[in-house]
This record gives structure tokens, C-alpha cells and sequence, in this order.
DNA sequence: GCCAACGTTGGC
DNA sequence: GCCAACGTTGGC
């Protein structure tokens, strides 16, 4: 199971409304830029999402899982030349809203940090996160933490 | 194929 | 609101 970070602007797509979805979950979709896609193309069903806000809280807000394959954006069909969706889409569910938020500013200060793709390509906005850095991370975020993969 | 101009993102 | 970092576009 890898884990991933998202981006988003809560003023456009928070992770409360995520959360609100439920089980249903909803395609995260909207991604052009062609290195968040590459990202998108590579999860698989099971994976964990890390949550990200930009603009005025800039913090790791929440968990989420993705429960299924990457397909075609509908709005924007096409493959890659490797037969993978070009404008991917990934449906995912919110999991957990952490307790404490980890901020952009605490990730800075700590030298564990200092080589994450989030500090070093500050636009990029669908990134792997390595496997023992996404530990430390849930750990920072101390909320009801993901246990099991989907059935 | 290069690169200048322009657009977008997101932290400050 | 500004601007640095990138990505994209289009003229040559």
C-alpha cells in the first residue's frame, strides 16, 4: 500500500466536504498538470491520502482511502501513449479528520522533512509520501488513524 | 527545437 | 496583493 498527498483549497473542495460524502466517497478530478497525473495514474485501490489545505491553513487536515482504479475523466477522455487515462480521475473516501492538523510550518522545522517533495516543489499537487515519513505523519495527526484496507 | 511571453499556483 | 517557481504556448 503506498500513501499519497493531496492538494486542495478548502474554499473550492474542503476535506469537511469530503467527510460530509460518506461512504460514497467522490472522483478526485480537476488535475491537468502532467506530474500530479503521472502520481494519479500510479494509485491503486487501498492506497492512503493524505489531505492537504493550501491558502490560509496550509496543513495536513485530514485521511483518506482510494477505493478504486484511476479512470478517464468523462469531461476529458484520452489515454497516454501507454494506454492509461490521460486526465485521470481516482474515486476516494474520507477516512479520519486529524485531531491535530500538521502544519506546513511544523514540516519545515523538522529536518525529517527537509527532502519531501511538498517543501521542494511547492505547486505540485498530488505527490508520493515515503513510506516512513507517512508514518510519522499519521502519528503527528493523532486523530482516529486508518487501520485496515477496504474488504 | 529554442526561448520569450504569458498564465497559474500557492506561500508570504 | 505580491512575487517566485514552474508550466505552457506560440513565433521563429
Amino acid at each position: 500500500m503506498a500513501t499519497f498527498l493531496l492538494k486542495t483549497e478548502p474554499t473550492e473542495f474542503s476535506f469537511a466536504h469530503l467527510l460530509a460524502k460518506g461512504p460514497a466517497g467522490v472522483p478526485w478530478n480537476g488535475v491537468s498538470n502532467n506530474t500530479a497525473l503521472i502520481h494519479l495514474r500510479a494509485m491503486k485501490r487501498g492506497d492512503l491520502l493524505l489531505i492537504y489545505h493550501t491558502c490560509d491553513q496550509r496543513a495536513i487536515v485530514g485521511t483518506a482511502r482510494v477505493t478504486g482504479l484511476p479512470t478517464q475523466d468523462p469531461t476529458r477522455p484520452g489515454l497516454t501513449p501507454q494506454g492509461l487515462p490521460k486526465f485521470a480521475v481516482v474515486p476516494i473516501v474520507a477516512l479520519a479528520a486529524a485531531t491535530t492538523p500538521l502544519s506546513l510550518t511544523q514540516m519545515k522545522a523538522d529536518p525529517d522533512f527537509a527532502t519531501f517533495t511538498l517543501l521542494k516543489q511547492p505547486r505540485l499537487s498530488v505527490m508520493p509520501v515515503p513510506e516512513t515519513l507517512a508514518a510519522k505523519i499519521l502519528r503527528a495527526l493523532d486523530g482516529p488513524l486508518p487501520k485496515t484496507h477496504p474488504k
